[in-house]
DNA sequence: AATTTATGTCAGCCATATTGACTTATTTCG
DNA sequence: CGAAATAAGTCAATATGGCTGACATAAATT
């Protein structure tokens, strides 16, 4: 017995024909949508299994992966916005990070303009790393995206975003765009860019 | 300072209009979509936010949070069942259950035709804890799909389909399918009984 | 009767997060 | 200028939620 199945094995799709939605003055038990609640808890689980398959690998963590994709995506990030990203503390961030650093896979640079800040940028190998962990998300996106009419993506897009509080949409936006003319540099000559206001 | 604002501040949301996607020979750093992975990333960490806020105030865990949801969603179920479900082990269940079951939140009851069976069921109580998260997250999921396109929940719901491991599909879409027609039943007849071997 | 299964428990370990207190530079501001 | 605020880092203690391994018991299966 290698595959646990609970229950019966039925394999069908979740059918998705009722949705009565209109009625919300209380939302009463009936227009709770547990499907979807369930489906994003599996496919949540399963997400971020394969990185994490591979990051044990290298005696790291979901933790260390955080750091590493977001510092990657967006190089020169400085710490206090790392910690504004993952909302966890300073404390948390910085054993992970130490390691990351230890291990060369993330570079501090002291900032040019603010001399207290550390700018943090992926090295050579730290990119290597998070682009394998990367691909193996987006071929999992892509085949979940490939699956769905033509307009899929840009829906999925949207429910995600609006899934966000949106005291914290504005933010998360902005990364994304920031992150979208990052083209991973060489690691090359760059200094630092000041992010001051 | 409250508001913690990473790199710059533009409120505009994701823009969509780019996907290569068509050239997947070696999945090159271009056709990687890195917003999907930071929105999926974002929005499920607001999505159990809420829910882990109010388990605080009883002093359970997000742990707490999925074991009763599932014996909520699917009452009678067994304790190899739900681990197949959460895929965790035994200990690492027993420990929450044990809580939950102490506390008055979930009962075991023996089974009948194989009485080395424990059959998991959530007290009223329990429901209504349930119940209070679930409508938590839905109040998010409704709001969220409100915003979407006429099929936009028929599209997400296929989404999240998709991302879970194809050898796990049939078990979650049996799971959504039993716990459809679950009505949550007023913990009427089943006496606790002795839970005595 | 022997074996397997379902459940549970003890003991210890690891990873990740938390709070609180405190230090060291450095920048900003009155 | 000098005080206050900020960026980063550290030490110590604690909580949570996973894990492995070893065992125990009752009940079902073979």
């Amino acid at each position: 017995m290698a595959d646990i199945n609970f229950k019966t094995d039925t394999s069908k799709p979740p059918r998705g024909g009722r949705e009565p939605q209109g009625d919300n003055r209380a939302a009463p038990n009936d227009t709770v949508p547990f499907d979807l609640i369930e489906l994003l808890f599996f496919a949540y689980r399963d997400f971020t299994a394969d990185p994490d398959d591979v990051l044990s690998e290298f005696g790291f963590g979901r933790a260390h992966h955080r750091v590493l994709h977001f510092v990657n995506r967006n190089p020169d990030l400085v710490v206090t916005d790392l910690l504004g990203i993952l909302k966890i503390t300073k404390q948390s961030l910085g054993r992970v990070l130490k390691q990351l650093v230890d291990e060369g896979y993330i570079r501090q640079i002291p900032g040019a303009s603010d001399r207290r800040q550390r700018h943090l940028r992926a090295t050579d190998k730290g990119q290597e790393l998070a682009m394998r962990l990367a691909r193996l998300q987006a071929e999992r996106l892509d085949r979940a995206i490939m699956a769905l009419p033509d307009d899929g993506a840009e829906i999925v897009r949207q429910f995600l975003f609006q899934m966000i509080n949106p005291d914290g949409r504005g933010d998360v936006a902005a990364l994304i765009d920031a992150g979208r003319d990052t083209q991973a540099p060489p690691d090359g000559g760059t200094k630092p860019k000041d992010s001051r206001p």
